[in-house]
Parts: C-alpha cells; structure tokens; sequence
RNA sequence: GGCGGAGUAGCCAAGUGGUAAGGCAAUGGUUUGCAAAACCGUCAUUCGAGGGUUCGAUUCCCUCCUCCGCCUCCA
C-alpha cells in the first residue's frame, strides 16, 4: 500500500525493510485517567493501518508502549494516594477493556516505561559518551541540541529558527539557567522532593527518565536501529518525535524510523475538544448515551486520517443506521448464495474500488462509499460471484476492523424483564386489534426510552434515539 | 509572530484539470389499524470570497476571509 510519509512529504510504498516483516512503533497513551475519542481517533487509525497491512498479506510487528511515569502519572497517583504502580495499572487494565471493545488488536509488544529504566539509562550513557548530552548541578541529563544539526527536519524547524532565537533569549532569564540553551531538552529528570517515591538510581544521581527518550529506548529494545514506520498524533511531531530521533541516531546510529504516519486530531463541534467546554467524551461517556464502542469505531475512521474530523453525537446515530445497512446488504448477498458454492475467486470483486481506496494512503472515508457501492452492484451476483463479493466485503469489514450487528436488536440481552412484558402485552393487544390499549402501551414504552418496530411475525424493541 | 493543516449540500464526508462517491437527515411512493421498520424513488449546474492561467478549474497560481493544530504537556 501506499502511505503519506511526515518526514520526506511524499507518498511512498510501504515495505518491510528486512523484506518480511513491518515492524511499527506507536506512541501509547500516558495512564493517568480514561483515554478519550480523540485519543482512540488515533490508535483506530493505526489499527486499520495494520489490518489493511496484514489483509494484503504483510506480516506485522506491532510494539505500542505505555508510559507510566511522568508528571501527571506521579502528581494523580499522589492524588488518590495510590502507589504509582497501581494507579497506572488500573489505567492501563481501563484502556485495554476500552480497546478491545473498539476492536482493537492488541498490539505484539505492548512496553511500559517503568520496565525499562535500564535501557533508558543505557542509552542516556551512550548518548553522553558521545558528547550529545550533559549533566546538570541538579542531577538531570540534557540532550545538547547542537550536537545534532539533522534537528528539525521533521517539524521544518530551520524554518523557525529565527523564532526560536527569540525565544531563547527571552528565556534565559528566567529560573532554566541549568541548560546550555533552551531547546536541549531532559533525558533524566534529577529526583525533586515532589516526586515522593517515584525515583530509581541511576550514575547520575536519583531521578527518573525524561519523557522523550521512554520511546527511543523501547524502540531500540524490540525494533533495533532502523524500522519501518512510527506512528501518533499530530502533534507529537513536534518535540516528542523531534527529540526521539536526535536521541535514537545519536546513540545508535541506523536510520531510525523509514516511514512517519501523523494522524490529525479530532474536534468536536467544529472546535477544540475540552474538559472545560464539557465536550470530552470518554467510551463510557457514549456508552452512557446508548451508543455501541463499533459506532463509536465507525465514527472515528470516518474522515480521513490527515484531515481534523468533526465529531458530533449525531453521527453516532448515522454510525448505527449506517452499519445497519452495511449488514442488511451482506445478509442479503450471503442469502444469495447455496450452500454448496465453492469459492473459486479471491479478488474483491465488486469490492475492488474500496480496498484501492484503502490502498491508496489509507483513504478509509472513499474505500467506505465504496462498500455502499459495492453492495448495490453485488445485489445482482448469484452464485460463486456472489460467494466473491461476500468473501472480498468481509476481507474489507476485516481490514476496517468492523463488526456488523447479526440482527438490529443488539440490545436484546439488556431489555429489562419490565420493558420486556410490557411489549408482550402490546403485541397481545395489537394482535387482538385492541388499538387504543396496543398504542397506549406503545407510548408508556416511548417514555421509558424504548422503540417498538412491528415485523409480520414479530416485534423488536430498541432503545430510543437520543 | 513562525510552521503546518482545513473550508464540498441541513449534518458527517470522498474525489478529480473535463464537468461533484458514500452515509445520515429530509422528502415522495408502496406497505401498515395508525406510526415506526422495511422496500422503491428524489435530494449540490455546484465545491469559503475575489482575481489569474487554461479550450475547460471545485481541482493549478495569486490575494483575501474564516477555522483548527503545533511552537510548553497533549493522540
């Protein structure tokens, strides 16, 4: 497939650089609360990078890290006076539930940062051996800068050096006196009395690693000096990425990561997304609402992945309409189909402009329409052409990560037994042509929140729209 | 201020130098005791504004307007 590239600002063609498998690396969520839609937006982005990878037959090793050790991990575990490990670890066991409910695959290496103090304090070693960083009278290490004139060419910082410039100087009267100059940025915090227990020791001094170099360090663990591509959200381009690739070539040379995969962030009604405008949304937040983490999933692939997306409640809504119809489409396709056709075509069929789209850097929004599309053509196939187009829907369903409701009550097991009886009654009324009683307990059942949809046969109960 | 990105129908959202995918909503019809659901249709002469290049631009160039992100921690 082919994929935009951050760095060389060109679209190229992804390719295992050890010619067998694609080795990847995303930046993992800090567990300090509950990750929110924005952050998901992110890891469902590279959930399907990975599925449509593996769906057009490429081997992929997955290492997403965990960092659970940073201010804000120390200053809530403090908060809820709670040993940091434990505060995290319940963090962690969230986000983990909140993923697989969005049909996430877990990724093949998940590292935290509290495991691998040693490896960070190697490489802050090495990259001071080299003469790329310093300590301080305070007991921190700092990356210099200057030691590395390949920095900024992910952000075009050359172009912002004036500003920086100014920025220095404007600085260093302040109380950071203990840098060379202001952009070096900590590899090891030196122990402060804030840090309560949450120190290990290290040559220099007690502390604990700086943010950036978590990543680097855990990257040259599992993938070594060269990988295929490094992956999060946009603004992480700028220092976080910067600062991992000073780190890593210094201290090991290769050429770090061949590919850089930035996905834009989410807005929510045309704006920032904040806890103080009370438009954070957590998955349990929406699930609150009535809404499925697969709606939620749809939802969040729904723009494409270098462009903001606009999320709004309603589209929730038309998530859960829409996947309903993608299921009415297979079901009707598979209906189609004997039992005894064999499968004799593994190309998309009619599905073959959607899995192009999804090919081509990843446009998840135009490979959907397609899925649409597709479905209406099919609509026509019998036989082993329709046996096809069902396999090469699915292949697509797989690579998006989507899991089609079997039937519309997908809420059936949680209709509470009084809700239930209540619509029995209805129905005996309905059948009995009482229609005064039959619509009378339809509207008790419409203020309690449920829908009543009459079949030939039968009934469905859902609940209301919000 | 610097850097980066975005403005496409009521909403979400693809796309292309050759005349606008798809989804939701809405709406007409069939069906239904009435609704809902289901099924069959309809739904942007137009792509933020104004110029320019071109046989032709929404797509390329220029100017302007609006919005968002990064420049400090952030997916």
């Amino acid at each position: 497939m082919r994929l935009f590239d951050t760095l060389t600002r060109t679209e190229r063609e992804l390719r295992p650089i050890d010619g067998s498998t694609f080795r990847f690396y995303c930046c993992g969520p800090t567990v300090y609360g509950p990750a929110h839609i924005g952050n998901f937006r992110t890891f469902v982005l590279q959930d399907v990078l990975r599925r449509t990878l593996e769906t057009g037959g490429i081997h992929t090793l997955h290492v997403r890290n965990i960092t659970d050790v940073d201010d804000k991990t120390i200053r809530d575990s403090q908060k809820a006076d709670r040993s940091l490990a434990a505060f995290t670890a319940g963090w962690t066991t969230k986000f983990h539930a909140d993923c697989e409910e969005l049909g996430l695959l877990p990724p093949h290496i998940e590292p935290s940062a509290v495991e691998h103090i040693p490896q960070q304090i190697t490489m802050i070693q090495t990259l001071v051996g080299n003469g790329n960083a310093y300590a301080s009278d305070d007991g921190s290490v700092y990356f210099k800068i200057s030691s590395f004139p390949d920095y900024g060419r992910l952000s075009h910082l050359d172009e912002r050096e004036l500003h920086l410039g100014k920025t220095q100087n404007a600085r260093s009267n302040s109380d950071e006196y203990e840098k060379d100059s202001l952009s070096d940025f900590v590899l090891w915090k030196g122990r402060k009395p804030e840090d309560g227990e949450n120190f290990w020791p290290s040559p220099w001094g007690d502390g604990r690693p700086g943010w950036h170099l978590e990543c680097s360090a855990m990257i040259q663990e599992y993938l070594g000096d060269s990988f295929d591509l490094h992956s999060g959200g946009v603004d992480l381009v700028f220092p976080h990425h910067e600062n991992e690739i000073a780190q890593s070539q210094c201290a090991c040379g290769g050429r770090f990561a061949a590919n850089w995969f930035h996905t834009a962030h989410l807005l929510v009604d045309g704006g920032k997304m904040s806890k103080s405008l009370g438009n954070l949304y957590t998955l349990a937040d929406l699930a609150a609402r009535g809404h499925t983490a697969m709606e939620v999933r749809y939802v969040l692939i729904g723009a494409h992945y270098r462009k903001p997306l606009n999320f709004t409640l309603d589209s929730l809504s038309g998530a859960r309409e829409a996947l309903a119809k993608l299921a009415k489409g297979a079901r009707h396709l598979a209906s189609k189909i004997e039992p005894d056709t064999r499968l004799t075509r593994a190309d998309f069929g009619p599905f073959q402009a959607a899995w192009d789209s999804l090919n081509h850097d990843l446009n998840i929004p135009g490979a959907l329409g397609g899925m649409f599309t597709g479905l209406r053509e099919a609509a026509q196939l019998t036989g082993t052409d329709a046996a096809a187009a069902l396999a090469g829907f699915n292949r697509l369903l797989r690579a998006l990560g989507l899991t089609l409701p079997e039937e519309m009550v997908h809420a059936s097991s949680e209709i509470p037994d009084a809700i239930q009886s209540l619509a029995e009654s209805r129905w005996q009324a309905r059948l009995a042509k009482n229609w005064a009683e039959s619509d009378t307990l339809r509207a008790q059942l419409a203020e309690q929140g449920w829908l009543v949809k009459d079949g030939k046969d039968t009934y469905t109960l859902e609940p209301a729209g919000n």
